[in-house]
DNA sequence: CTTTTGCAGATTGTTGACAATCTACACCCG
DNA sequence: CGGGTGTAGATTGTCAACAATCTGCAAAAG
């Protein structure tokens, strides 16, 4: 005769709602037992409670696991870079230990490469290999714009639209940066809105390592229009309810943009400065 | 700005251990370079580098990653189980270290799930996240089928063939294990032949993620005739060239997997052991 | 009799030390 | 002068000890 009658905290145990990682299957019908909630009498106050909650979910070398994937998706870890282990414990102010157990996890989500006894890289990803990526992303977010299509929300598409015009914005200023940033942004939340847990997760992985390929795709003259038209396209075939039509305008958009991608890596690059992200 | 920036060599040395068709979903497609042996002029023999090279390529933290997925995705260790650091490591001989790097790793390919000062667990699959990782495999397969057809390598049909067959061989002696396996093969080789390594891993982690769903799906009757038909279509279409035959009877294949999931999960589990209700 | 409170054991988190391996560079020999 | 060789330093791999936290039980309080 367990007493619930205690309002237990609306998500047991949630941390960090759609971050990678923290893969805390809500639901789970526990056949052990589930916790009982060792919170006192007194109802928890709530921004002391969110503290704790971040403090009970977040352990070393998860906080590690995510700074480290920061710095990589920032740039400051370029492709190629050596990870050594004691500097970055040092850095980070704690112990190798922590810093191995990011290190097997970040190998497994691709952002780093480990060779036994030689070290820990920044994966860099070949031309081939950011091909096969672009494919799948192409055949994933088909699938997205037909579901999205379908579930035709006002509220939604209006949110996709400012994304665009945050796009078009940068794009008239030869923003990359924040071309970028909405562009990857726009994505996911389309992605998200597709209502796949699963594929949100899966998306995102491939996202991230693509993020590991040079990314000078942008940067090529009259490229940035061309995208904003294409993403254009897409909410409005969402808009209009036309599954098939943003499926296609969709796959059609990243199978653009690995045609670009290989004119890119086929022209030589042309800016070799450092470009520092601000 | 950060000196523990060394300056990254141009060409990383791949790491050893390509392909090996496990279903392990670590392993980047890369080019199938060797480590620059050290040994001069002559000719290495065979065995002995073998050897060296496993000895190279897996640490321990590797090992004990590879036999903690080996044990889940047997059964083994049930979805729900608790893994007891200690014990475990006093079970493969290795200190507490490695297997908590490996706890890492298989948190990130989702078969474990950390829990900070409480545990590690094997995940439990609820029916809405099998039913999205369907949902996504249909799609994937989808995009297999209409690859795979285009290719149509004879050889490849057969090889094929030859795992419908044993599937069928098992179907008739109700051998759901037997039966289980070959779907397993059948299917990871089609993938594989699509001939995009990504897609690859990306389709094994959603498998084995599948894998920890309770397994009750195909003791139903007559599920295993009809699976079996599907097979035999879907490689028909394939050695017919049909591109779109192909994607459709894929597609259609996994959405009555699904479909036969949720049958399952919602009548009763005839279950041969008595299972303890309460 | 129920609820609370306080140990005691067990388990996980973190750290620092030691061993194994690799890299670089000076040295020796032809 | 070129090439192999050996050693020193740096880096990674592994381990065992210590600290923090949780779980379960038992005793005390109401």
């Amino acid at each position: 005769m367990l007493k619930l009658l205690k309002p237990a905290p609306a998500t047991p145990r949630a941390a960090g709602g759609t971050g990678r990682g923290s893969h805390s299957v809500r639901g789970e019908a526990a056949p052990t037992r589930t916790r009982p909630a060792r919170v006192p009498a007194v109802a928890p106050l709530a921004a002391p409670a969110a503290g704790i909650a971040l403090l009970q979910s977040n352990s070393l070398p998860a906080l590690v696991q995510r700074e480290l994937e920061r710095m990589i998706l920032a740039g400051d870890l370029p492709p190629g870079a050596k990870l050594n282990e004691a500097t970055l414990a040092d850095l980070l102010g704690v112990s190798r230990g922590p810093v191995r157990e990011a290190f097997r996890a970040l190998e497994e989500s691709g952002l780093v490469r480990l060779e036994k006894n030689r070290g820990v890289y920044v994966r860099q990803i070949a031309v081939e290999e950011a091909d096969n990526i672009y494919e799948l992303r192409a055949v994933l977010d088909a699938f997205v714009g037909r579901r999205v299509a379908a579930s035709a929300d006002p509220d939604a598409v209006r949110e996709l639209r400012s994304h665009v015009a945050r796009m078009e914005k940068a794009a008239t200023r030869n923003d990359v940066d924040g071309y970028l940033k909405a562009n990857l942004e726009f994505h996911d939340r389309l992605v998200e809105l597709a209502g796949n847990a699963k594929l949100l997760t899966t998306y995102r992985r491939l996202v991230n390592e693509l993020r590991l390929f040079r990314r000078t795709t942008l940067a090529q003259n009259g490229v940035l229009p061309t995208s904003t038209r294409e993403h254009r396209q897409i909410v409005d075939r969402i808009a209009a309810a036309d599954g098939e039509g943003a499926a296609r305008a969709l796959h059609e958009h990243v199978m653009a943009s690995r045609e670009r991608m290989h004119k890119a890596s086929a022209a030589p690059v042309r800016d070799t400065t450092t470009r520092k992200s601000r």
